[in-house]
DNA sequence: ATATATCATAGCGAATTAATATGTTTTGCA
DNA sequence: TGCAAAACATATTAATTCGCTATGATATAT
C-alpha cells in the first residue's frame, strides 16, 4: 500500500500525542512541526482529518493544542488512517470488463476484497499503546549502550 | 491498496489467457480489448509490462499473439500486480521525522512493513487457476438457473 | 486588548496516471 | 513476393492527484 506523506506524518503526530497523554495538557501544532521538521500550515491540515475522524479533542485560543480523544491502546493504525487516506482502500465501483461480470465480480471476491481486508487487519492489529512501547524499548537499549 | 487501472486490466487480461491457455494457441490484443470493451492501444502497454515480467509468451506477425509464460496455477495476482504497479509496497526510504529515528524506525517496523508483507501474503495466496474456477462455479449456477 | 492558538478554504506547481498517436518491425499466407 | 495482421517502441497529451503554500477568520487565556 503507498501511504502519502499525510499518512505518514498524521501517524508520527498521533504517537506524539500519545507520549504526552498522561500529561494531559494540550500539545500545539507548532511544537510538533517543530519536532517533526515539517511545515506547521500543512500539519494543520493532517489535524483537520484526525479531528474529523474523532481522534483527537482540540483546545482553541491561548493555551490551546490537540490531545488524543482516547487512550492510546484505543487508537489503532487503522483507525488513523481510513480518517486521513483518500483511498486507502478499493473502491467497489471501480469497473474493469463491464461486458464481463463473471470476470469482474470473481476479481472483487478473490482479489480486491480479500487484499483490502488484509491491509485492515494488518492495520487494526497496531495500537499506539504497541508503538509507544516498541520506541520506549528503543530508547532504553540506546541507554543501555551508554552505561 | 489503491490498484490502478493498468492493474485491473492486466489481471482481467491474464485472465482471459488463463481461460484459453488448455487451447494452445495464441490470444490477440486486439480481441481481449474488444471483449473488455477497452482500448487495444492501453492494453498494448499492458501487455509490454507483463512479457517484461516474465509472464506471458509473445509471437509476432500474423497468427501471432500472447499466451501465459506456465500455467494458471503457477501465476499469482502479486506476480500480475507486481510486474504492472509502479508502487505497490512503501518505499522503504519514506521519511517520516528525521529528526526522530526512534519514532521512524517504530512506524517502520510496526506499520509499513507489516502491512506490506499482509498485501503481499493475501495476493501471492490467489492463483489465476483460483480465480478461473471461481468464474467456472458462476457460470455454471447461471446455467442451472436456466433449467 | 492582544497574543496565541485552532479552523476553513483557496490556490498552485510538480508528479503521476490514463489514454492517444504514430510509427517500426516481424511473420503467415494468398 | 507482397500484403495484411500482429507485436513492439516511443512520444505526446489530458486529466487527476499530491504536496505544499497563502490568506484570513474565529476563539480564548492572560
Amino acid at each position: 500500500m503507498r501511504i502519502s506523506a499525510k499518512g505518514r506524518y498524521g501517524l508520527a503526530a498521533m504517537v506524539h500525542l500519545a507520549l504526552n497523554y498522561s500529561g494531559g495538557n494540550p500539545i500545539t501544532i507548532i511544537s510538533i512541526s517543530e519536532k517533526m521538521g515539517i511545515s506547521k500550515i500543512y500539519l494543520e491540515q493532517v489535524f483537520a482529518l484526525l479531528k474529523r475522524g474523532g481522534l483527537v479533542l482540540s483546545l482553541k485560543g491561548s493555551q490551546g493544542g490537540y490531545q488524543l480523544a482516547r487512550e492510546p491502546k484505543l487508537i489503532t493504525a487503522y483507525h488513523i488512517l481510513s480518517a486521513i487516506e483518500t483511498s486507502m482502500m478499493e473502491p467497489a465501483d471501480k469497473t474493469v470488463a463491464e461486458t464481463q461480470p463473471q470476470l469482474e465480480d470473481a476479481l472483487q471476491e478473490m482479489v480486491f476484497t480479500n487484499v483490502d481486508k488484509a491491509i485492515r487487519d494488518a492495520l487494526s492489529s497496531v495500537t499506539l499503546a504497541d508503538i509507544m512501547q516498541n520506541i520506549e524499548t528503543k530508547t532504553s537499549e540506546q541507554l543501555m549502550y551508554f552505561i
